[in-house]
DNA sequence: GTAATAATAGGAATTATTACTATTTATATT
DNA sequence: AATATAAATAGTAATAATTCCTATTATTAC
């Protein structure tokens, strides 16, 4: 369990339960992927990890600060980054009268290591 | 397929696979679900329906223009809105040099039929 | 030290989706 | 109209991520 924790904090890459799972079983070699499961669950119940959803994986990341995502489609990177949330809740609040706890934004794109802005000009 | 697409354009609540599946039976009593699928899979490369990922299921939509959902965590009910994307894009741009081509936003909270407002008041 | 509690491995079950194959339907060609 | 060609389909098997279940092993309480 502390294993599994310190695995999600060693990287901020946004881990994957079967990386997780891979990483784990080096430590302690005959883990089983239901204990991954169990604690990455267990651990973002308590309040230690924050999931994200990415296509049809779950995905797990320490970074508990309310952040957004930038997902490159050449490298399928998750690039973390702040925006303005707060502003995003106040107009949901006034334009439909809508109580936001939460905002979850990916913003699917190119990310700088595919320097495609330098090819325009 | 036009069947299927004719339910799609029918409804504006973000409908799964599975709840297409069902309506399609009405009408053609021995559909496959795999037909399904590959219609929808079809409508959406030619850019008749729009996808999105709600957690594990994928739903359809026919509503192409860029908006953003409000997802209400009493009912689950998923609530078109326009909100910035274009803001937002430019933002990326200017602070991250990511050059954003959709933004997918989901805006977790309580919808207006659950009066947490007035309860506060 | 024994009872009660929690954690685990390992595998079976579930869910949404995709892939495969034989058959049916539609379309085009002579 | 008869036949070749292509497209669409039903039905089922396969896959992938995740959850559930059960017998076993630690851990703590008394």
């Amino acid at each position: 369990m502390e294993t599994i924790k310190g695995i999600v904090y060693s990287t901020n890459s946004h881990p994957t339960a079967d990386w997780v799972f891979g990483q784990a079983k080096k430590k302690l070699p005959n883990i089983s992927l239901g204990t991954v499961y169990r604690n990455l669950k267990r651990l973002s119940k308590k309040g230690n990890v924050r999931t994200i959803q990415d296509g049809t994986v779950m995905r797990y990341d320490w970074n508990r600060e309310t952040h957004d995502h930038l997902k490159c489609k050449v490298c399928g990177d998750l690039i973390d980054v702040r925006l303005l949330d707060e502003d995003i809740k106040k107009t949901v609040m006034k334009k439909y009268n809508f109580e936001a706890d939460e905002v979850e934004m990916t913003i699917i794109g190119t990310c700088n290591k595919h320097n495609t802005i330098m090819e325009k000009k």
